[in-house]
DNA sequence: CCACTTTTTGCAAATCTTTCACAACTTCCC
DNA sequence: GGGAAGTTGTGAAAGATTTGCAAAAAGTGG
């Protein structure tokens, strides 16, 4: 049967039958790790993922296991997006993480710091 | 299902039913092992094979044998690939071996996003 | 016994994962 | 605003695992 599954944005597309990844039409290698983290992501995209549900179903570490390695993970693997790596993996702060489907940026909007007054 | 008795490609034809591999249409003796590991790559071409199954549809082995003989194949297989070997055979570390149906190498294209506007 | 094939063995090399130390940031409260 | 406490980001290093490889040993069929 070949049910390809995929996630699918205009900037990114993840194969989880290939278990590859395309940025840009470029493939990307992953590790098995990142890939599985990506997975958990995009699977659930749009949506917070819970640190603490990342540590189970990637690692399969209990609820009282203090580590950083998921934080490694998550910064290799927006790099590993290209530029648009801090767009993709959002941070919500105690709580965990979530990937954001691709948004076109706004065509035009002024930055804070371009509307600061010139003394 | 018609299965097709032959893998082909431009650099490398292996034929299931003569149990025959031809290399730029020279002709390349196998050994039965070697034969019966290059038939389980080339019949998932594109897809990863996981060691696992390697081991256990080649060489019948069960899930918790320990050995290095698939990667001894392997490297066999890659050097009777001729120059090709690196190539056709992707090492998917932690996880298996894949054989990649031949690409042309792109001589020069730009991609997509090479070509946004800058400023 | 001989030629050939296959497996084992023991490192070396490559790759991936986790930890660590500290910087940067967020939140909360006074 | 200005800490204090807790959380996340980051580069580098250590740790662990996997794969590559050469040579030797073992198996196979004539």
């Amino acid at each position: 049967m070949m049910s390809n599954s995929l996630y699918q944005d205009s900037h990114c597309v993840v194969d989880f039958t290939l278990a590859r990844l395309w940025v840009d039409r470029r493939a990307v290698t992953l590790t098995r790790k990142e890939y599985d983290l990506l997975s958990a992501l995009t699977a659930n995209a749009g949506e917070i993922v819970p640190r603490g549900v990342l540590l189970r179903t990637v690692w399969g570490y209990g609820p009282d296991i203090r580590t950083r390695t998921l934080d490694v993970h998550i910064r290799r693997l927006r790099r590993k997006l290209g530029g648009y790596g801090e767009q993709y993996i959002e941070t919500i702060f105690g709580v965990g993480y979530r990937f954001q489907p691709w948004r076109e940026p706004k065509p035009f909007a002024a930055e804070p710091h371009m509307l600061r007054a010139s003394a």
